[in-house]
DNA sequence: AAAATCTGATGATAAAAATCAACGGTATTC
DNA sequence: GAATACCGTTGATTTTTATCATCAGATTTT
């Protein structure tokens, strides 16, 4: 399990890691579980665990007051899962993060992550996730307020092949913020050009 | 002006800034002023400049084949600017960012920033503030999919309410991803209740 | 001070998307 | 292997939002 994760820090960092870093790594994550429709994460918890996704794929999503799920973010393989606010904040989490499939998952609690950020490699490879994320999210809100929905569905299916594949047009409705209805359309649409 | 900055480094760090510390940032970030209207970041070119912002207030926005403008940033006094992607990668940007006032602001080049981060303090701040960008973000891509231009409106007139005095309302339409007169018409309504 | 531009409001109409409903095909479960 | 839930599609209708057009007050420019 945790070979995927040495992988994954060494592609990011600018010096493989030492022999003792690999050893702190494998002592401060811990190999978890989550079986289909299982949470990892649930509204009202506070998010104890922030965990890299070995295998499978999960969803997290907020709960609106008609009960409507939607989806704010996807993982699969190499993405890291969780809740920044409750993390941090140690506040309950307003979403809820549960497997689309099986998943095995590393964790890391609050406390580790000091540890984890004391090691330079480390600390480092977190910036950089940091701004690879703030550039996607605001490519999402740009994709949001500037191109209709055929379009988002376009840069998605061009920028996260992969999430077409793992997971189903319901999902990825939520994910643009369209009904599957007009999914299923704009994909029939899109076709005939 | 770098005044201003020390206060806001030291509001976010754990602890004060020393003095040498204090030298070095005045010596990394050089003042400018923007005038209303002028550019400081041009899409297509590569952005040298993050900024923090002293006085005034800036939009960052992407413009589409029609020529309309899409507000993805608000700044105003203790933000900062610039777009991350551009800046880190050194590719050219999607974004024109542009003074709505006259603007202080104090900029930093990319090599600068690394002799920024190499001050633990400030490299600190520099996590902190990409942690609740993270934040801000996310709840801004949940309300785009989950909530109706209203709800929308209120959210933002709570969380920014120094955004809807500072500028027009079609500025705040954009940004909200709405045109000018649904906004419009959504605080009218907004008002009878 | 007159002309031009900017801003916010409102009405009429068009376009986009949501909702409601029904249908087959495929997995899953019992 | 029958029953049930899940998935994607399509049609009819309603709701939401965009577009187009006009107007009046305020501000800026010349």
């Amino acid at each position: 399990m945790h070979e995927t994760l040495i992988q994954h820090i060494n592609s990011h960092a600018s010096t493989p890691l030492t022999e003792s870093d690999i050893d702190i790594v494998k002592n401060i994550f811990t190999p978890r579980r989550i079986r289909k429709r299982q949470y990892f994460l649930q509204e009202g918890d506070v998010c104890k665990y922030m965990g890299f996704v070995v295998k499978g794929a999960m969803r997290q999503y907020s709960v609106d007051d008609k009960g409507t799920e939607h989806i704010v973010r996807l993982y699969i393989e190499n993405w890291w899962a969780g809740d920044r606010e409750s993390f941090v904040m140690l506040t309950p989490s307003n979403y809820n993060i549960d497997a689309w499939e099986d998943t095995d998952i590393l964790t890391i609690t609050q406390t580790n992550v000091a540890v984890f950020k004391s090691i330079p490699a480390l600390n480092e490879l977190s910036s950089s996730l940091d701004e690879k994320h703030a550039i996607a999210f605001l490519k999402r809100i740009n994709a949001s307020i500037s191109l209709p929905a055929e379009e988002r569905y376009a840069e998605l299916a061009k920028t996260y092949p992969e999430f077409l594949q793992r997971f189903p047009q319901h999902i990825i409705a939520s994910y643009l913020g369209i009904t599957k209805e007009t999914l299923s359309r704009v994909r029939s649409h899109a076709l005939k050009k």
